[in-house]
DNA sequence: TGCTCATATCTGAATATGTTAATATGATAT
DNA sequence: ATATCATATTAACATATTCAGATATGAGCA
């Protein structure tokens, strides 16, 4: 049962649930999360080994780049995401959200040397 | 956003999930609550209110008491109920109260004389 | 090897939350 | 009307959480 209530602990931060969202849709690297959402790096990476905790994420180094990807093996957190996804245009910021994910590019192009 | 985060704090306590798993299988009175879970009425009172705040529970005054149900408008909320009890055998503590949801009227038989 | 840069961890301050006990409210029934 | 009893509210305390900033780690590359 902890297991259970330590999942919607999770997702009841505003910014982790960003960080959630987004990598719902694709994996991403902690400075990609970080330029994206405009929340620090070490808030993210806080953030992220939570996620890790929990087993919610896996993590797989890149060259210079760790990304992050959602685990889809939990129901409950799994349905969770699908039915906010579903809905995504009741919430205004993660559509904000979903929009910066698409054009990351144009402004991470230095990745972390421009996030905050 | 601030109502599916506020939705997520509240099943991330596990004393409100255990009474929010009972209202979803039937509408209960705050003493019936308090003794079915043991949990002091004071704190029941205290978590109905924020469930109230929500919007995500209907109370109706019946003689002396007063019965608390579930609301099922909010598609989030219900579907992540409705994921809890399919696979309600993987919580032993939800199992057990609903054991004694079963059986409340042995133990209930005064009420709140009895409950803490 | 030693540098650089992405990521991780730690600290302390501010805020929020759960818990308990004491008490208030308000409807029912006498 | 008053007393009773179910329920609601409040205040005080301990614990947990978020957050910012400083700093540590560690992989890849010169």
């Amino acid at each position: 049962m902890d297991q259970l209530t330590n999942i919607f602990k999770i997702l009841s931060d505003e910014n982790r649930l960003r960080m959630i969202v987004l990598l719902y849709q694709e994996e991403l690297c902690v400075c990609e999360l970080s330029g994206i959402l405009g929340i620090p790096q070490p808030r993210i990476s806080q953030n992220l080994s939570k996620l890790r905790d929990l087993n919610l994420v896996d993590d797989e180094r890149k060259e210079k780049f760790v990304f992050y990807s959602l685990r889809r093996d939990n129901k409950i957190f799994t349905e969770v995401l699908k039915n906010i996804l579903d809905d995504l245009e009741s919430y205004p910021q993660l559509v904000v959200d979903k929009n910066r994910l698409e054009d990351k590019e144009t402004y991470l192009n230095q990745c972390c040397a421009i996030s905050d």
